[in-house]
RNA sequence: GGUCCCGUAGCUCAGUUGGAUAGAGCAACAGAUUUCUAAUCUGUGGGUCGUGGGUUCGAAUCCCUCCGGGAUCACCA
């Protein structure tokens, strides 16, 4: 049980002794209690005044007495108009920090036997990834650690767009253009080969629109027209129908792509349990059709097109298979969807995708409900904003497109200079070193886009993300490394962190206070999704200490018993700060 | 035009199920000290929470209006 927990309770069975009847649930809803007041928990008293039928001040009186009188744990309180501060013992805060020190992995929580499935990433085969891809990524990633923390089964899965008319063109685009030219033989990262016929495709495309305009085509027509466009849609038939030398060449080109994501999802830091190829599921869907066709949910057009209404819910009509019988998006996915629920039965699925397929979701869960599908509910768009650059925002053609691979080193080039300008790091070796200024680097960049709530736009200032001041994944790892530093050198002296039964002081409550919120936060950023909650949580915990560090002696104090429990406390910070990073995705440096 | 999202300090962002005098960081200025790791800490200035209404003991938070910004409304994925 939670202090909070705790507290509550007794408050419930203070009023209720007091008044003869059960509080109002408002009435027992608590709240930290502001710093320029005294006291640990609040409690407000408006609710309560149709049952006490007393004035604010005295209802708060009352209560806060009959409360002194039952409980032990409640040192005092104070009224302010109508809020109850009360303050509990330091005795129990103590009691709560043993409790908080002697819980293995404190804050995850126990198995609760869900399963949630996540799928992020879900990237096209036809480039490399961008900034864009980075959020969704990070995003993804963390989510699922945070589930699982939540005590949930969690399977993270991928799933490719490997196939249709975008990787054609870049095909194309080698054939015509590429001169036989591999990874191997460029010296070139598989994906960014690929994406430079994609851009040769695209050049290309332009041109021929321009000289077809130059004879008199209107836009539309020179789009449709251009020669190149018509092979790119001529290859994709001949995918179609599995001529061999056309899928010889998809797979290789796929496959230089794979190996080039391998290579920036590792650096990442990312993984996945599953990956799914479009190029297998994308038939998926039509028994689905079938099936709302029979249940009359779905109407079929004259030209043989299936589609279902959706005007009654405030939405348009929307198409489920085309007229020569093949399935779009949106049936694949309500296949794909379906095939997952079979075979794992989920109680969750969240899917991270990013706000422009807002309104697609919103389709598939109301076409699976209207099916009679009750996990129609289950599932959850992770819906996040886009990310802007200070010029404003990327566009592929005005080459302001920001390469994941690209900034990630760039990150770490950073991370290095500010290390070796600051001269810390003499005597460590140089692998160590390395590692250490990825870590900080990625570090950085991680915590800088998932401190932001997902559905906002956010802006990518990439000077200001190299900041290591404020609140930024750098402060919280240099907080750690100290801690470390100080337990090190403690554990030198042959000082063990120990709870020796000392008094609190102020800063110590509070900071065992922030400690003691730590599940709450992470049961609250698995139901409601944000990392961006446990991100700030630990920004406030690195900060408080930082705060307490500064004017509290640890090693050099006298008091033997002192010294080994702010140890002790030391040692907890760290670990929650620890748990807390890897929740994002962070690693967390020994030293640095 | 329909639907959805966003709007909080000069900038980037927090703000618990509606609670007390709206908070951090950056930037600016003023200080602390060279340690138990200063990649730190303290202080100052900076706000009509886009606008106008409503709900109530109480609104940045909930409802409506309008303004501004974004996304989306394909036999693309």
């Amino acid at each position: 049980m939670t202090v909070e927990q705790f507290l509550s309770t007794e408050l419930a069975k203070a009023i209720g002794s007091l008044y003869g009847q059960p509080a109002p649930e408002a009435a027992l809803q608590l709240q930290a209690t502001r710093k320029e007041f005294e006291g640990d928990y609040t409690a407000m008293m408006f609710p309560l005044l149709k049952t006490s039928r007393k004035s604010p001040e005295q209802t708060g009186d009352e209560v806060g007495k009959q409360l002194q009188a039952q409980c032990p744990e409640v040192a005092s309180y104070n009224v302010v108009k109508g809020f109850l501060n009360i303050k509990l013992s330091p005795v129990l805060w103590l009691k709560q920090f043993e409790t908080i020190s002697k819980t293995p992995g404190y804050g995850r929580h126990a198995p609760s036997g869900r399963t949630v499935m996540v799928e992020y990433s879900s990237p096209n085969t036809n480039k490399p990834l961008h900034l864009g891809h980075v959020r969704n990524n990070l995003l993804g990633y963390s989510v699922a650690k945070i589930l699982e923390a939540n005590g949930h089964t969690v399977i993270k899965v991928n799933l490719v767009n490997d196939r249709g008319i975008h990787i054609c063109k870049s095909m194309l685009a080698w054939q015509k253009f590429g001169n036989g030219e591999t990874p191997d033989s460029s010296g070139m990262k598989g994906d960014h080969l690929v994406g430079k016929y994609y851009v040769a495709f695209d050049k290309e495309y332009k041109k021929q629109q321009t000289e077809l305009k130059a004879q008199g085509k209107t836009d539309e027509e020179a789009a449709k027209q251009a020669p190149i466009m018509l092979e790119a849609q001529e290859m994709l038939r001949k995918w179609e129908q599995g001529d061999k030398e056309i899928v010889d060449l998809w797979r290789t080109m796929n496959s230089w792509v794979y190996a080039g994501f391998d290579v920036t999802y590792q650096k990442m830091g990312v993984a996945f349990d599953k990956t799914y190829y479009e190029s297998n599921t994308y038939l998926f869907g039509k028994k689905i059709v079938e099936e709302g066709l029979q249940k009359g949910v779905f109407f079929r057009k004259d030209d043989g097109s299936v589609w279902i209404d959706l005007t009654a819910d405030g939405l348009d009509q929307k198409l489920l298979l085309r007229s020569d019988g093949t399935s779009v998006y949106m049936t694949q996915d309500l296949g794909t969807a379906q095939q997952r629920y079979e075979k794992y039965h989920f109680d969750e699925h969240i899917y991270v995708v990013g706000n422009e397929q807002n309104y697609h979701f919103q389709v598939l869960k109301l076409v699976l409900s209207k099916l009679g599908y009750t996990w129609a509910d289950a599932i959850y768009h992770l819906s996040y904003g886009m990310v802007e650059l200070p010029e404003g925002k990327m566009k592929s053609r005005e080459g302001t497109v920001v390469d994941a691979d690209d900034l990630i080193d760039g990150m770490i080039d950073t991370a290095r200079e500010t290390s070796l300008e600051l001269g810390k790091l003499n005597e460590m070796p140089d692998d160590e070193q390395q590692q250490l200024f990825e870590m900080v680097g990625l570090g950085a960049l991680k915590y800088f886009i998932l401190k932001v709530d997902p559905k906002k736009t956010m802006l990518f200032d990439p000077r200001e993300s190299i900041d290591f001041n404020g609140n930024t994944g750098p402060f919280i790892q240099y907080t750690h490394a100290r801690i470390k530093s100080v337990l090190r050198k403690a554990d030198e002296q042959d000082l063990k962190p120990k709870l020796s039964g000392v008094t609190l002081n102020e800063k110590e409550i509070s900071l065992v206070k922030l400690l003691n919120n730590f599940p709450e936060k992470i049961r609250e950023a698995g139901s409601e999704h944000p990392p961006a909650l446990v991100a700030n949580y630990t920004y406030e915990l690195a900060k408080e200490f930082n705060q307490y560090y500064h004017d509290v002696s640890i090693l050099k104090e006298p008091d033997e018993a002192l010294k080994t429990q702010r140890l002790l406390l030391l040692q907890q910070i760290a670990g929650v700060l620890k748990t807390a990073m890897n929740l994002l995705g962070i690693e967390v440096p020994e030293r640095m």
